[in-house]
DNA sequence: TTAGTTTGTTCAATGTATAAACTTACTCCA
DNA sequence: TGGAGTAAGTTTATACATTGAACAAACTAA
C-alpha cells in the first residue's frame, strides 16, 4: 500500500493506454460474442484503436482469435475474441471448519479447476496451512500441465480479516487469533504471487454478485449462517469493510436488548436468534445439545433433522421455524433500512429451511421497512452452495489482472 | 443521466487533460500554500505541465497568482497561486420547518454570502417554493456585484429525495409528497444552472467530512436528530444512498420489537426511543403535549426545557436523560456494527443534551459493539450547527466544478 | 562578484487516440 | 459470373498531452 495524496494522482499516456487496455480485456471476457468490430462499438474506441489494443493483449496472451463469425448477414464476416484462458489463472481457497475446497478459474471465469476436500482431526495453523499449501501445489501443477500460469491466490477465511495486511485477527471456529497467513503462505510458497486474505462472506458476497441473474445490480447483502452469522456487503459495485474490516457485522447488532447472551460478550444480538444453536433450540430442542457437540457433522448434516421433521410435520419444529422466520425477517428489515440492497442473498444453512421460514421472514420484512426500500430489495437463496467464497476470491484476484493487463508479462 | 457501459468508459488525451485540469486545481484549492513548483511535487506531475495546466486554469479564471513567496532560503522565489474566489461560486439552501440558512462558498470554501431567514406561516410547496426563489436571488445578486458567478445550486430538505430527479418523495415535516423540486426550480429560475436536491443529513454528512478536524476520514455517519431521526453516511469517501435513496435510516430500524408504534408504521423503531417526542414524554412530562404542539418553537427551544430542569437537578429529567442515553447507545452500537465508520456525528438537539446522555450511551456501545469495531470510531457533536446542510449542499455543487474544470468557461 | 539553488518556461521527443482512406472478405442480385 | 453493397479490419497522417533536458529568471550566501 503505497501513500496516496488525498486529493489524487497524475496520469499520463501510460495510464490511458493501461485504463483501455482494461477496458479492451474485460469487455471480451463479458459474457456474449466479441470481435473487434463490436468492442470498439460497445466501448466507444475507433476500431483502429481497438485493432491496437487486441494485438497488444493478444501478444501478452491474454487474448485469441477463435475463428471467423458466421456471415450471416452482408459485409465481412467478424473474427472471433476470446480470453486465452488456457494462460491466466486464479486460485482461490476456501478453509471452513470440516473441509477445504479450491477452485481454479481462467480470465474469462471458467473454472479450469476444482476439487472439495474433507479435513479430519484438528484445526491448528501449522497443519491446515500444510494442507493449504498441497492444495495449493496441486491447483497449480495442474494450471501448469496445461500450459497456464497462476496470477493470484486467494484464500478465504470464516473470520475477521485485516485484508490490508493479510493477516486473520481472529476466526473462533478456527480457534485462531492473529495469525499472518498471507505472509506464512508467502514464505512457504516462495516467489510473489499475490496472495488475498479475506473473510468468507466478503468473498461470497462478491461470487454472487458476479453470478448471471445478478447481472446489473449494484448493492447486495450476502447473509450467511453457518455457526455464527456473518455477513459480506456490496455496495456501488464494491466489497465494503469498513474503516476495520469489521463493517457488516449483523449478527452483532442487537435485536433484543435484554435478550440471551452471546458469545461475543453482549446480549440480545441477532446470531442468537437465527444461530444455528438458536435454531436447533427451537425446532428440535431434544437433539441440540448434541448436534452442536458433535464435530463430525458439517452445518449442513446439523440442520439435517430439522428438515426431516419440519417435513413430517412435527408440531415443535415448526413453531420453531415460524419463530425463527420472524427474528431472520426483523434482522433483515434492519439490514434493508441500513443498507438499502437491491438483493439480499441467503447462505449457509438458510437456504435448506428457507421454505419454512420464508413465509414469517418476509412478513416481518414487509411491516418493518419503510416503503421506500422494500420494493427495491428481493431477498433470495445462494445458488453456489459451499464453493461461493472460493470463487469469489480467485474472481477478485483474477481482477486485478482485468485492471492492469500490463502487470503481467507473457511476452 | 446518461447510459454507461457497465464495463467502463474509454478514455483518452482530452480525458487526460481534464482529470490533471482537476487534480491541479483541487490541489491549489486545498488548505496550505501553493506554487507551480509545490503543485508539481505533490501531485507528481513535472513542472513543465504544471505551468501548461495552471495557465489553463488561470484562463479560465480559476486560479490566480498572488504575489510572491518570502524568499526565505535560497532560490528564486515562489509565484503564489490561489483559486480565483471571486470567480466561481455554489449557493447552498437548507429549507427547515422554522427557517431557511443560504450560504454561498467559493472554489476554495470560503463564505462569500451568509442569511438566515427564519420562517413564520404555512410550509406549502408554493409558498416555501417562492421564498426559495427570493433567497437564491439575494444570493446571486450578492454574488455577481461581487465579479462572481453561481456555478451551481443546492437544496437540503428533510425527507426522503430521489436526488437522480431532483424529487422530494417524502417530507413529512413539510407536509409534501411527490414534488419535483429541481424541476420546478429550474423553471421559476430559468438557465441552465445545474441543482442539486438533497436530503438534509446526506448534506450535512458531506459538511462535516470536510470540516478540518476530519481530516483524512473516509468513513462518517450523520446522525441528525430533529423531530424524526434521520442520517448520512459517507463511505469510503462517497455518500451512499442506496439503491433508492433509502440507505441509513437507522432511525427506524426495530431495536424493541413490539415497542411503541412510530410514525413510519411499524412498531419499536429507534426513533420512538430517541426522537424529540420520546425524550420530551421522559424527561419533562408534564410539558411534552404542549412543546410538541407548538408550532411556533424550533426544536432547539423545545428543547430547552430539558436541559434547564436538567441543570437544576430535576430527578425525572436526570432518570429519563439517563435512559435515552442507554437507548441512543444501542442504536450506536447497531450503526457501528453495520457501518464500522470512523466518526459518528451527532446533530440536531443530540449536543445540547450529550453532557446528561453520552456516558450511558457510551457505556451501552462499549458493551454491545463488537472490539474490533470500537476501537477505530469515536463519536462527536457537531461543530456546525444549522448550516451543515446548506454548506455541505454547496460543497457538492463546488465539488462538480473541481471534478471538471473544462465545465465552466469563463473565457 | 561569483557560485549555488530553486522557480518557472521553452522545445524537441514520445506515444496514444482519432479520422479518413484503404484493403479484405463476405452477401446479394442481375 | 461479376459488379454493387456492406461490414471488418488495417494503414496512414495528424493532433495533442506529458516528459525530460536545457535554459532563463530571481533570489541567497559568501
Amino acid at each position: 500500500m503505497r501513500a496516496v495524496n488525498p486529493i489524487g494522482q497524475s496520469v499520463d499516456r501510460l495510464d490511458v493506454r493501461r485504463h483501455n487496455l482494461s477496458l479492451v480485456l474485460r469487455q471480451v471476457s463479458s459474457a456474449g460474442v466479441h470481435s473487434r468490430a463490436s468492442v470498439a462499438t460497445e466501448t466507444g474506441l475507433t476500431r483502429a484503436t481497438v485493432s491496437s489494443l487486441v494485438d497488444d493483449l493478444i501478444r501478452r496472451g491474454l487474448v485469441k482469435e477463435v475463428g471467423q463469425a458466421d456471415a450471416q448477414r452482408m459485409g465481412r464476416p467478424a473474427t472471433l475474441l476470446e480470453t486465452d484462458g488456457s494462460k491466466v489463472v486464479a486460485i482461490g481457497i476456501e478453509i471452513d471448519v470440516g473441509a477445504m475446497y479450491a477452485v481454479a478459474l481462467d480470465l474469462g471465469g471458467r473454472v479450469v479447476h476444482q476439487r472439495r476436500r474433507v479435513l479430519g482431526g484438528s484445526t491448528d495453523v501449522d497443519s491446515l496451512l500444510g494442507r493449504l499449501v498441497e492444495e495449493i501445489r496441486v491447483a497449480t501443477r495442474r494450471v501448469e500441465a496445461e500450459g497456464g500460469r497462476v496470477a493470484g491466490l486467494s484464500v478465504a477465511v470464516p473470520g475477521i480479516v485485516d485484508v490490508n495486511r493479510g493477516r486473520v485477527v481472529r476466526a473462533p471456529n478456527l480457534g485462531w487469533s492473529n495469525v499472518p497467513l498471507g505472509d506464512r503462505l508467502a514464505s512457504r510458497l516462495g516467489g510473489d504471487l499475490p496472495i488475498v486474505i479475506d473473510n468468507e462472506a466478503n468473498l461470497g458476497a462478491v461470487a454472487e454478485l458476479r453470478t448471471p441473474p445478478m447481472a446489473g445490480v449494484r448493492h447486495l447483502v450476502y447473509l450467511l449462517a453457518v455457526n455464527g452469522v456473518g455477513s459480506g456487503v456490496v455496495l456501488d459495485g464494491a466489497l465494503f469493510r469498513g474503516a476495520s474490516g469489521a463493517a457488516g457485522e449483523f449478527g452483532h447488532t442487537t435485536m433484543k436488548p435484554d435478550g440471551p447472551l452471546c458469545a461475543c460478550g453482549s446480549r440480545g444480538c441477532w446470531e442468537t436468534m437465527i444461530g444455528l444453536k438458536a435454531l436447533l433450540h427451537s425446532t428440535v430442542p431434544d437433539l441440540a445439545e448434541g448436534l452442536l457437540a458433535d464435530t463430525r457433522r458439517g452445518t449442513e448434516q446439523k440442520v439435517q433433522p430439522v428438515v426431516e421433521r419440519a417435513r413430517a410435520g412435527d408440531r415443535t419444529a415448526l413453531a420453531g421455524l415460524r419463530s425463527f422466520g420472524r427474528w431472520l425477517g426483523l434482522g433483515l428489515a434492519n439490514v434493508i433500512d441500513a443498507c438499502n440492497p437491491e438483493v439480499i442473498v441467503l447462505a449457509g444453512f438458510l437456504p435448506s429451511i428457507s421454505s419454512w421460514v420464508m413465509p414469517s421472514a418476509m412478513k416481518a420484512v414487509h411491516a418493518n421497512v419503510l416503503p421506500e426500500s422494500v420494493a427495491t430489495c428481493r431477498v433470495v437463496s445462494t445458488t453456489l452452495g459451499f464453493t461461493a467464497g472460493a470463487r469469489g476470491g480467485a474472481m477478485l484476484a483474477i481482477d486485478q489482472v482485468l485492471a492492469d493487463p500490463t502487470s503481467i508479462s507473457l511476452l
